[in-house]
DNA sequence: ATTATTTAGGATAAATTTGTCCGAAATAAG
DNA sequence: CTTATTTCGGACAAATTTATCCTAAATAAT
């Protein structure tokens, strides 16, 4: 569904808001360890939703990554996932053809868009504040 | 969504019932074309769906691929999805955790699930019956 | 029997995704 | 200013997926 990389995204997006939500910076190490991720490539990941102006990034001793408090209410999934794995998970065909179009549909196509657009307006209805709170109350899990 | 082999294999799939539907038996070369896709690819996927008793093979001239009639209505696009791609689509964890579990939920498990088993429901009711014959009244496409 | 045709299956290669390594750049603190 | 720390970014490597090649096995027709 998701690609490795948008996984490792959610999850650490996830981490940095709730130590966002404490006013904490926190360090590639310690989001690799707590979402379970291999370091270098989750670096590059965050690297990737810095520069879509999903999360900051500082360098130096206290630096790391945290979320503008206010942007943690407005992020949603959505964004999240378009910054990583791209729309081709919104728009693209079921099949492969290269591009959705319902004027010369795939077999599948009826059938596939609803299950598409459901998962879109999924991802665009879910903040990263309930998500962010979730996992801060201990309702769910990073890792296991 | 369904990895290229999948995607080869439903398509290919439903031309061949389209096929076998008027007793015709269809070579890999002829399923490869019309499929636009590999076809030493295609073959390997279509010895999969053999193995998986989806379709029939025949060696030698006047050999091919075919489906017995009665199953063209029985075969479900969960069917093929499941004999490719497995079951990982159908219960694994959006965030990939080595599996999903209710009682310890990852962030997005109560959204996700709801998704996912909309896609699984989707799947089980699509007929291969159904696919076929959208393609022979020319109401869908396999390629563009 | 021989031949031509078609799928089976193993080995290999290319492309993509996932993951690592390391020096550069920024920056906080002494 | 120097040093230690942390992200940045490019090059590289491993793993997986996608795709190709070639020989073997089956089989229909002559
Ligand atoms: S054309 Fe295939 S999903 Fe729309
Ligand atoms: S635990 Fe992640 S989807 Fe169920």
């Amino acid at each position: 569904m998701f690609s490795k990389a948008c996984e490792y995204g959610i999850k650490a997006t996830i981490y940095i808001a709730v130590k966002s939500m404490r006013q904490e910076r926190v360090s590639l190490k310690e989001i690799a360890e707590e979402v379970d991720s291999p370091v270098a490539f989750t670096a590059k990941i965050l690297q990737s939703l810095a520069k879509n102006g999903i999360i900051d990034s500082h360098k130096g001793p206290t630096g790391g990554f945290q979320i503008e408090e206010s942007k943690i209410d407005t992020i949603k999934l959505h964004d999240i996932v378009h910054a990583i794995d791209g729309d081709k998970i919104f728009s693209g065909c079921g099949l492969g053809l290269e591009q959705c179009d319902a004027r010369q549909p795939c077999p599948v196509h009826d059938k596939f868009v609803g299950i598409r657009d459901n998962l879109k307006i999924m991802l665009q209805n879910t903040s990263l504040y309930e998500l962010a709170t979730g996992l801060e109350i201990g309702l769910t899990h990073l890792k296991r």
